[in-house]
DNA sequence: CCGGCCAAGTTGGCTGTGCAACTTCCCTGA
DNA sequence: TCAGGGAAGTTGCACAGCCAACTTGGCCGG
C-alpha cells in the first residue's frame, strides 16, 4: 500500500535519493547507535560509488528531517532514531492514514458552488466574480469521526470533484489522474471552538476544542488548488515538527483577523 | 534588536546566504509581482558574480521557507510574498516576541531540582538516578498572560538556569553566553484541558482548551538541553508551517500515550 | 597532573563542467 | 483552425577539485 508516486525518497532514480533512503534505514534500525557518530562524508562516498557531493545531497535531506546533526569539524550524530519515514503525507489525509494503518473514510456532507468571497480570491488568486465549489466532509479513521473537513475549489478543480461519488475516500488521488497534483501547501495551526455543524458531526459538545489546521495547497506551477481548514476532535491527531537554525520552515505567529 | 546570530540569512560571511537574503528582499517586497518568475539561475549567477551553484543553495533556502516553486524545466515562480523574515524563531519565546515588537516577559513560579522520572530520562537520555530541574514560568506579551512553560533541564544546565535571577525574560540568552546553544528541536503540537496551575497562572476556566506545544531541544552537538512543554491561551499564537512533497520536516501522528 | 599547542580529521563553502529531463513556445503542415 | 514536432531555455543531478573553518585528541612541557 505505499505509495512510490509521494515518497520521495524511495522514488527512481537519483542517486542521492538512493543514498539517502539507504541511510535513513540504517539509521532508524539503529545501526549507528542511539547518538552515535555517521561515517566521513568521504567514507560515504566510497562505500556507495559516489561522489562526496552526492552524499552531502543525501545527508541534507536527513538532516532536514531532524535525523542527524550537521556541524563544521566534526562527523555527523545521530539525533533521533524513532521516526516515521516519509514526510510529504501532510498533503493528503488518506495517504497519512494508510501509512499508518488505519483505514480512512470521508463522507460528503454537502457541495455547493458559489460566487467567491474576497477572502476565497485572496487565497486561491481568482478574479473578481469567479465562483468556487465548497465542500463539507466528516472523515474517519477506522469507522470513528475523527476531523471535519472544509475545503475551497477554484473551479476548474471542483468541477472534478464534483463529479466525484459521494462516498470516495480521497479526493487527491482521482484528482492526480487528471494531471491536478497537490505538492505544495501552507498550514496554520491552532485552536478553535466547535460551531453547531462539528459538535453534530463529530459527536461533540458545541464550544468544545477542535485542533484545527488551515491549509492552502498549490499545484506544481503554483496556482493554488484548494483552501480547506480542518477540525480534528482532540486526542487523535497531534502535529509534529522539526526545526534546526539551520534552515526550517516553521514559524509562530502572532493571530491575525481571520 | 534584530539578532544577527539567530538569523540565518544575515549572518556573516558566506556568500549564498547574501544572496538568498537579498531574493528574499526582492520577493516580500513584491519586486517580481505576485505569481512572478524569478530569473534564471544562470542570470543570478552572473548578477551577483558568483557560480551557479552557489545561486542554486541560496535558492534551496527560499524554497524550504516556501517562498517559490521549483521544479526542473521552467523558471522558479513566487508562491507568497507575504511572509515573515526569520523562521528560527521557536527556538526562543523571547526571540519571536521582539520580532513582532512584542515586549515579553516571564515570571517564575517554581523551580525544584529532584529526580528524573523513566520519561524525562528517555527524553534527555540521562542515565538511571540523574537529577533534573523543573520550572515552571508564566510568559506575557506585552503584561498579559500568554502562556505557561513548563521546562525540564539536565543538571548541567539547570545548574545554570538556577542561578539567573527569578524575573529574568530570557532563559536561553544568558545560557548562551555560557556556551549552552539551542539548535535543533522537535516540536509536537496538539490540545489539552487546563489544569488547576494553568487555569490560575493564565486566568482562564480549569478545563478550558490550550494549544500545547512540547519541545525537546538539543544543542549542537545532538546532546538534549532541554524538554519543555508550553501551554498557549487560545487565540494568542498560531503555528505556521510550509511543506512542499521535495522535502519537509513536518509530520501528522496519531496521539501515542503520554 | 594539568594546561596549552599542534596536527589530523571532518564538514562548509565555492567554483567549474557536463549532461539529462522537462517545459514552453513557435512554427509548420494538414 | 488545430495538432504535432522541434528548438531553445531552464532546472535537476552528478562529478571533481580546492581551500577555509572548525573539532577532536594526543603530545609535550611546565
Amino acid at each position: 500500500m505505499t505509495d512510490v508516486a509521494l515518497d520521495p525518497d524511495r522514488s527512481v532514480g537519483t542517486l542521492y535519493r538512493k543514498v539517502a533512503a539507504d541511510l535513513r534505514e540504517a539509521i532508524t534500525s539503529g545501526s549507528y547507535g542511539e547518538a552515535g557518530r555517521l561515517p566521513a562524508e568521504g567514507a560515504l562516498a566510497e562505500r556507495y560509488g559516489v561522489s562526496r557531493g552526492t552524499v552531502r545531497q543525501a545527508l541534507a535531506v536527513l538532516r532536514a528531517d531532524g535525523l542527524v546533526t550537521s556541524r563544521r569539524g566534526t562527523r555527523r550524530v545521530v539525533l533521533g532514531n524513532a521516526r516515521v519515514q516519509s514526510f510529504s503525507e501532510l498533503l493528503s489525509f488518506t495517504h497519512w492514514a494508510r501509512s499508518m494503518g488505519e483505514e480512512p473514510g470521508g463522507r460528503l456532507e454537502s457541495l455547493l458552488r458559489r460566487p467567491a468571497d474576497a477572502a476565497e480570491r485572496e487565497q486561491l488568486r481568482l478574479e473578481p466574480g469567479a465562483e468556487v465549489y465548497v465542500t463539507l466532509r466528516l472523515r474517519t479513521l477506522s469507522g470513528t469521526p475523527v476531523m471535519v473537513e472544509r475545503t475551497v475549489y477554484p473551479s476548474w478543480v471542483g468541477e472534478l470533484v464534483a463529479q466525484l461519488p459521494a462516498d470516495v475516500v480521497s479526493h487527491t488521488e482521482p484528482l492526480r489522474e487528471h494531471g491536478i497534483l497537490f505538492t505544495d501547501a501552507d498550514h496554520t495551526i491552532d485552536v478553535v471552538a466547535a460551531n453547531a455543524d462539528d459538535a453534530r458531526l463529530l459527536g461533540c459538545r458545541r464550544g468544545s476544542p477542535l485542533l484545527r489546521e488551515r491549509r492552502r495547497t498549490t499545484d506544481p506551477t503554483g496556482i493554488p488548488v484548494e483552501w480547506s481548514q480542518d477540525r480534528y476532535l482532540p486526542g487523535t491527531v497531534a502535529f509534529s515538527i522539526h526545526n534546526s537554525l539551520a534552515s526550517s520552515a516553521l514559524s509562530r505567529h502572532a493571530r491575525e483577523g481571520d
